[in-house]
DNA sequence: AATAACATGTAAGCTGTTACATGATTCT
DNA sequence: AGAATCATGTAACAGCTTACATGTTATT
């Protein structure tokens, strides 16, 4: 058991899906590829943590939806309450800026150009998310108790982190352009 | 050349250094393991990007020190213009949150405290390194020509990172308590 | 005509972690 | 007495990425 197979049990508890659609649903954590969410979705369901149900689709590829079991969830439920292991967070961007007197302005205000373009694209994703789900549940989901509360934390948790890297990078670009 | 070798290289540009040191200042970037270290440094070497000179020492153990060289310089310089890989931020606690309504309140609670422990720690040490630079360097280290201004924007982007965590978990925590 | 979305899977190779291995000195 | 710091390395294993494989429908 990873913290992959924990993400993916994760976002089963919220509702049954698909391994095309959990591997989108993978964005709020990090990028994980389809062609390791496959087969660990296969040994999750043969360790009993997860059913398969085959839907057949005309027009489409047909798909599995896999649910969570009772196992699964218990299985998710005792690792919440350990220690979680401690956060990487593998960005070569920051190497790049670490690095920044031995390039040309040009190049780095290109580089922090290139970010922010690339942050505002994900801070309007994840405005659109965030507002979808304001609309479906209302004032409630600030509530604790709200089934979708965890979700709402971790997207508003990323929108603060977008808000922020764009923030940052305006402020070198500044002292770029001083 | 991964990204752990930009990365060793970048902070070899500042001054030479023997791979305990190196990988102590990952701390910047992500927390690499020495077992992974050592091993790309004799390879960096062997490349020609690094030279290593034997250091005897009495009462520690000898060490070796890398120096980067012309190649590795021009390298690393080659790379910071190319598109940087979209960054991956692996971070077990967001499933914990993110499943939150699975734990009891005190579980939750506990949770987000120690998370806020953490980070405060984390923050410190921060504002102690940020405190140095800026006692050595002074103003000037907001001038990109500045050698350590590099250095310091990274440093400050950790910074940021690390308040606005503690930020987002005393939000949380409101929540929860509310 | 080409790209994107839908949908699942395998295989090879690279990257990263844990454990093994050694050993003196300094701090608590 | 035990833990931490200094210091470097290897081996086995686990995790992750890239490429291979297939095929339809809808959109640009």
């Amino acid at each position: 058991m990873n913290s992959l197979a924990y993400a993916l049990l994760a976002m089963l508890v919220r509702k049954p899906c698909s391994g095309y659609e959990l591997a989108k649903m993978m964005e709020v954590f990090w990028q994980a590829k389809h062609s390791q969410i496959y087969p660990l979705l296969a040994k999750l369901e043969g360790g009993g943590f997860l059913t398969a149900e085959n839907i057949e689709q005309t027009g489409k590829p047909n798909k599995k939806i896999y649910t969570i079991t009772e196992s699964g969830r218990a299985q998710l439920k005792s690792w919440i309450g350990k220690a979680p292991a401690h956060p990487v967070s593998r960005d070569e961007f920051l190497i790049k800026a670490y690095s920044l007197s031995l390039s040309d302005r040009g190049t780095a205000v290109r580089l922090f150009e290139d970010r922010i373009e690339l942050y505002e694209k994900k801070l309007q994703a994840r405005n659109l998310k965030l507002n979808s789900m304001i609309e479906e549940f209302g004032e409630q989901i600030e509530n604790p108790i709200h089934p979708a509360f965890g979700r709402y934390i971790v997207h508003r948790r990323r929108l603060h982190l977008e808000e922020q890297e764009i923030a940052w990078c305006r402020w070198v670009l500044e002292l770029l352009e001083a």
